[in-house]
DNA sequence: CCGTATCCAAGCCGATACTG
DNA sequence: CAGTATCGGCTTGGATACGG
């Protein structure tokens, strides 16, 4: 890419550049990978298997992340494994048994995370202010309900 | 805002206890930004404007923003002014003109999820082998796609 | 107990057309 | 040039019911 300006501040031209020496099938499951992270489930459902500390029933698991239902449950675990990042094993008893438990990737993913959320659970202050005053000077020209 | 406190390494433990200081609203605004980092067209946009260093005109930066359409650039400048991610500014001309500017709170943000982006794409192999191998001990059982 | 299948509502996003 | 309005396809995720 071009770097058309000298501004050593971001390292987000890095990135860029980075980003350039991969493939498109590369750059697009980048870009796959990092849409995992605001998934309304994923990162909850990695956290509650990683600080649980061992293999993790389905049932138990469904318990901790609160309100999510059995189906998305089942995509999310099915996605996190298909994409390394957790491990299933089956046992094949009566009722059956499903043990989940978090990969090296998967714990790596969760610490390059942490200090993202982090900072962004700080900066909360700031954004609400900011939305605050965006809706108080753009008074709502749309969502013209009844009347 | 700046005051963040250089610990070595952040567990997600810890980012789990700070979160239950938080307030619902609160809580729920963070996944909210967090999400924002997923959103197919954010961060793209705001790397643009980051990068050209001055405030860019909506026009420019569409042309940057590969493959946007007018409408998914109107809403995402939206959202982004409204989070105070990046300025606003008409000018009242003929024809009109509108310039954007990144914020601090912005490059901050950028500054923030730069490192796990390039974790990511550096991780890009294992999750493709992952997949592959997934992929291959469970075939499609899905996608009966006419044959 | 764990997973799948079906229905359905809500939201995203592109295409297109129109305005000041 | 910048933004709005509308439509329609596609995906997401909850509720529910059923199967192994």
């Amino acid at each position: 890419m071009k770097k058309t300006d000298n501004k050593p501040r971001f390292g987000w031209e890095d990135i860029a550049a980075f980003c350039e020496t991969l493939s498109e099938a590369e750059d697009a499951l980048t870009r796959d990978m990092v849409s995992r992270i605001s998934d309304k489930w994923s990162l909850w459902t990695m956290s509650v298997i990683a600080q649980f500390g061992q293999p993790m029933r389905f049932s138990r698991i469904m318990e901790q992340v609160e309100a999510i239902s059995q189906k998305s449950l089942t995509k999310t675990l099915r996605g996190l494994e298909r994409d390394g990042l957790v491990t299933r094993k089956v046992f094949a008893e009566v009722p059956p048994r499903v043990e989940y438990t978090i990969t090296n990737l998967g714990s790596e993913m969760l610490d390059h995370v942490a200090p993202l959320w982090l900072w962004v659970a700080k900066s909360v202050r700031s954004f609400q202010d900011s939305r605050m005053a965006f809706d108080r000077r753009v008074p709502l020209r749309k969502k013209r309900s009844a009347l």
